[in-house]
DNA sequence: ATGAAAGCGCTAACAT
DNA sequence: ATGTTAGCGCTTTCAT
């Protein structure tokens, strides 16, 4: 079948050094007692046969496989792409390896992905699902499997998580449109499903309620993810009697859509209406105009969440924590107060 | 250490169903010679018990990991997003899993990946990296460690390779362009190390040159990857005593780039310059105005590229050999006429 | 048709 | 300080 040769394993190296398979081990896990000689023809040994140990063995004797499983709903985002960077980095100083699964919103491939990855083949899973299943999360608690849901407005107690300031970004971007001296103040939620999309309505609504503007409801549109669905969002919201003079979207990648909207409509930016986005991806800043954005650690949090990962492989029985990381305003073109809307940087 | 439950083993499924590990393992891998009573009984101990095979162990046994590996130089964009769901879909229908390594160009993390995966922890990997260490490809090569690289021009005969018809989408995008009286055709290229680069570079060349066009070096810029510095390309092209009428870039990621900052400079697009890009990306067609493009069978090259991989695995001794996909045209509204372009549709 | 037993590569007692 | 050995969970001969 397979014509390759076979990888060297720990028997031929011992028997290359002349020395039990215990002593190989020993040198390759970097314990004590190995005379510094032999410790050296080991390695030599290892060198010239090309050795590498197999994970996958290592972790069957339950050692720790150096592997943990990354979940993740789709790929292609910047948001994305640089929370990856975050774990990425973070995994590559302790030199552990990562399992990709992408779920692309199956919910059955997310219930067998984890249930194969706990039982076995990594140390640990970072879930980055916008709505985790109840039934596989048990299944990892059950199981004391190390895990953390990455992105979450809040715990449940019952596991480890790292999220933001949803809240409390929302009601100050609606604080800054308010300071702006808009008052129709439309919203573009992602998802309410997701916690962090409901949490950061809230902080919308809140702020309005706090300066005494009614919530419209009228303003207030669920997107889907989907670009033809925002487009009909934004011309909704274009042909209302009293059209709203600011737009906050939940998210940056919808309010990048939403420029191009807007544009196609030949509605300026900030001049005609102002925008404001959530997360402070790559792309927000390099826009025209560059978009007033909160910014969401999203690397930090890659880091945050492979952290807690590590501390729960290296203790299993550690009290599951919500951590959460914060937010802040970031103020670039997009938006203008309402006064002066027309004198805006060109 | 670890104080949470242990897995049911195949052992307990044995016990529970009051057979041996080996009826257990017959019905496990759907082997024939066992009583359909049997199996439905080991099937029935299998759920109560929320049994899950155990990879490792599995593996460890067969030879074959399971696992092939994926070097990738970075994520976040669609392109990338689409060709992982090639890959990815075409994997999961094999029962492969995917490793995951983001290079973020440091060429050392590539060597040392390279050499690890194909000493013991994949089957095989993967290579969507601009430009390919020849150091470390010849160690691949020299294990007979099977490996495609995705996404290149052309193979040089020593490995498996796939990609797409570079210079013939380049040249009938430049043709194309042609054809509607453009004269002033500027390209914006990624970078030429890339050797997809040159190749689209080469085509649009030869279809200047087939149709009696000069080549104005002028016309001919390289983009670097940094947003800032596209538009400083851009720019310049606009400075031109005598500016162009159209612009092509290597990559629709460009073109969107190029949209962006033509509309900074109320530059309408197609009615002042016509802009054709090259990939369609999803996001190609959904930008206003949608960008006409070459169409590149992304997400195909992905499912290519893994069915070759998988053929190695079986087969390591199989001839390397280059698979070519094909490009086409696909006509959208960013690119107009040079007589009536001013009666664009809006 | 079913069971018993020998490993796969490695670690971790347990000896010495 | 070093070696011996018993598994980890599974597949796969080889018996029966």
């Amino acid at each position: 079948m397979r014509t390759n040769h076979k990888a060297a394993t720990i028997i031929d190296v011992a028997k290359a050094a002349g020395v039990s398979v215990s002593t190989v081990s020993r040198v390759l896990n970097n314990y004590q007692h190995v005379r510094p000689t032999l410790r050296l023809r080991v390695q030599e040994a290892m060198n010239s046969l090309g050795y590498v140990p197999n994970r996958q063995a290592r972790r069957l004797v339950g050692g720790k496989s150096g592997v943990v499983g990354l979940m993740i709903h789709a790929l292609g985002t910047e948001y994305i792409a640089e929370l990856i960077r975050g774990i990425d980095e973070a995994l590559g100083l302790v030199d552990y390896d990562m399992m990709l699964y992408t779920t692309h919103r199956h919910k059955e491939k997310e219930d067998f992905y984890a249930r194969s990855i706990a039982s076995g083949l990594a140390d640990g899973l970072l879930l980055v699902v916008p709505t985790i299943g109840e039934s596989y999360l048990d299944a990892l608690r059950e199981a004391n499997f190390p895990h953390v849901m990455v992105d979450v407005d809040n715990s449940d107690g019952k596991s480890w998580s790292v999220g933001v300031s949803n809240w409390k970004g929302a009601y100050e971007a609606t604080r800054y449109l308010l300071a702006l001296n808009h008052r129709r103040i439309a919203i573009i939620t992602d998802q309410l499903e997701m916690g962090t999309s409901n949490a950061r309505l809230a902080g919308y609504k809140a702020a309005l309620e706090d300066s005494g503007v009614v919530v419209d409801p009228e303003l207030v549109k669920e997107n889907n993810y989907m670009f033809p669905y925002t487009r009909k969002l934004v011309e909704a919201l274009l042909d209302l009697p009293e059209r709203p003079t600011a737009i906050f979207t939940t998210g940056d990648m919808a309010a990048l859509q939403v420029m191009e909207i807007l544009r196609s409509h030949h509605v300026r930016i900030p001049d005609d209406i102002s925008l404001i986005g959530f997360d402070d991806i790559p792309q927000a800043s390099s826009v025209y105009p560059r978009l007033t954005t909160i910014h969401h650690p999203i690397y930090e949090m890659g880091q945050t969440a492979v952290q807690i990962l590590l501390a729960q492989i290296d203790n299993p029985d550690l009290q599951p924590q919500h951590v959460q990381l914060e937010t802040r305003l970031e103020i670039r073109e997009s938006s203008a107060s309402l006064e002066n809307n027309s004198a805006t940087i060109l």
